[in-house]
DNA sequence: AATGAATGAGTGTTCATTCAT
DNA sequence: CATGAATGAACACTCATTCAT
């Protein structure tokens, strides 16, 4: 398993305050990246989204590519941090991976633009920053693996596709970001619903589990 | 239902010439995107991999965004056609429906370097041209749901995503372009069934069907 | 005095059809260049508007310098013309001044957009192309002066300006083409008529001749 | 009245560099452009004569519009200097008239090129800029219409031109700029007085105030 | 640590001219 | 003689990055 983050050099010392401008700059670069995209957008335009000089975002920062690895980071912490907050304190396996589920479709279609900028611009970043946000990816979708085998064992009968359901749970989903352009319209709540129950029956989960709480 | 083709200005006249080019152009600029990505890639890298001048290019075009257009009806057009000659001659609907889910996953895994710079780069077209794309792809996405629809009227039971069904039937092989980077080492025909079979079990399915001929 | 004309290259030999083709292309290439300037102006628009191809076009000019020389002859030919038509037949040199004057106030003022054109693309004309035009003018300028000296012999007693009256008559009566954006609302004859008045006025020419027919 | 200015934006904030620096690149485009034209000219040529990078330039315009505008705007603001210069601290508006007259034809004959520029690329200036450019000459007509309309009152017999005495005066003096291929050999105060006689002869002024000091 | 002006390589696009058919 | 496709040099403009203050 490879390392999910990469050291971003920097002519500052004070670590904290660090920590503070990159999180003020990654949240100012997404809004810009989301609105223009990645290369339409420029260094001076997310310096003035964060309330910031060009000169001084250099010295948080050493290249355009930081600042997307930056949002790739913070916008995938986003999402996964709400399907763990969804399952925290839970006990029940079934109930867990049906509660993930859930948390991750809604995920996926309430931050559909930080997806879609996701999905878009991954292949954007530099070698080292893709493999970061891949190895974070992949963490995600093992965490995925581990609560699907939980239920198994916990004998929620589920034996449709043994070698890709971590994957496939964790890309369908991503439908609800992708095709925005067609789903527009589509009452949200609805359509997660509708994915989730789509989800546990093509993995062979019974119907009575399918709809439960 | 708007048109999926966008009418691109040319300075030559001959119009038998003009398919030709635009051909030999959209097969060399989506070898160059695939490489370098649309916004990387320089009209420069282009003209040269389609064996042309600057100039000479510009006669057939009258933009960038009309290259990245040619390219993304191009690639769309091959998939769908990959579709549909899977389909030719074939009667009995339920098993259209699952050679056509067959033929678009393999498809999707064999031209997976096209699918991921469609995914990629469809923001990046201009409001026209990105219209006409989506248009290409919403009658692709009414294809299956009149093949879905076929199978459901001739007794295939089939009440799952009652609204979804053509959007994850058309979605989620893309699975097998978008994660490459994961999947690069799997057996790629059992993946291809594995997610065939998923998706006819989450549809409602019967189990004797999923897996025919 | 140096020639007026100067020798324009061809592909072609006939002659004729050489000397119907130019003036096709000198009326259209007018009509293009007053509306766009000559530098906007593309060859493609010019040939479009003499109902030429490009080719066709340069085989009877051999550069865009030589249309807009050819633009230049033709225009100046134009207003001398008008000229010379106003008072050929007339004998007394009193009234062929006073109509001469008339004529090119009033050329001025019609071919507003030709001579506008003159006075702003001459400075964009090759050296041997510039040199002919303004032998061209020169001659004008002469016949001009010519009228003045006959006049004055007759008796009309004008001793105002002796070195540039010439010049100044040929020259103020441009006023009408290039305040063309203050003047388009007043009184087109009206003003003219003051502009001859002037003129004769400044020559030191008498009241009672000034205002005659 | 419209405004005689326009406003063009600048990535630099510090006001008096602005300033500073634009004066310089308005100085160094003027002689650029008087040497090749303004379409001739690139924006490399400019930039170098002005000691500045293409890069640096663009810190203070926005586009090559915008520096023929810095241009006429500075030329413009010259001669009507020299004009205004000419009259501080005279009373008389005869003699206000008669010196503003010398001085404008002065400034004509000594700043022929800038002169002939403007004549030639007013119309090369966008939309807004021209606006701009003609409103400031209009201002500057507009004065020479109240000097001649002061010394009208103060009983200098000027009846002559009642409608285009202004324009008038203010056009025909352009005459030692724009025919400056013939007037380059003749002597050129001689030629302004003259020019000043046959105006204030052609206004109506008699004759013993005509060559007063 | 912050500022913001300077840099210059690089980009999409145009167009006068040529020439094979 | 006409056609119209090919050419390629050139141009205006952008922007990530640097660095003196």
């Amino acid at each position: 398993m490879s390392a999910a983050t990469r050291v971003i050099g920097a002519q500052v010392k004070d670590e904290s305050r660090i920590q503070e401008r990159r999180a003020q700059i990654a949240e100012a670069a997404a809004r810009v990246f989301r609105d223009k995209g990645f290369h339409t957008a420029t260094i001076r335009d997310v310096a003035e989204a964060a309330g910031l000089t060009q000169g001084t975002l250099y010295n948080y920062i050493r290249s355009k590519d930081d600042i997307l690895y930056l949002v790739h980071q913070d916008l995938t912490a986003r999402y996964i941090a709400d399907v763990e907050q969804a399952i925290a304190g839970m006990a029940d396996p079934r109930a867990r991976l049906r509660a993930a589920l859930r948390a991750f479709a809604r995920a996926m279609r309430e931050r559909h633009g930080d997806i879609a900028l996701i999905y878009q611009e991954t292949h954007a970043l530099g070698r080292e920053s893709r493999r970061a946000v891949l190895a974070q990816t992949e963490n995600f979708i093992a965490r995925f693996a581990g609560l699907i085998e939980a239920a198994r064992r916990d004998g929620m009968a589920m034996d449709g596709a043994p070698n890709l359901a971590a994957d496939i749970v964790t890309f369908l989903p991503v439908m609800l970001s992708l095709r925005r352009w067609r789903l527009r319209h589509v009452d949200g709540p609805a359509a997660e619903e509708e994915l989730v129950a789509f989800l546990l029956r093509g993995l062979g989960c019974p119907e009575e589990i399918i709809h439960g709480a």
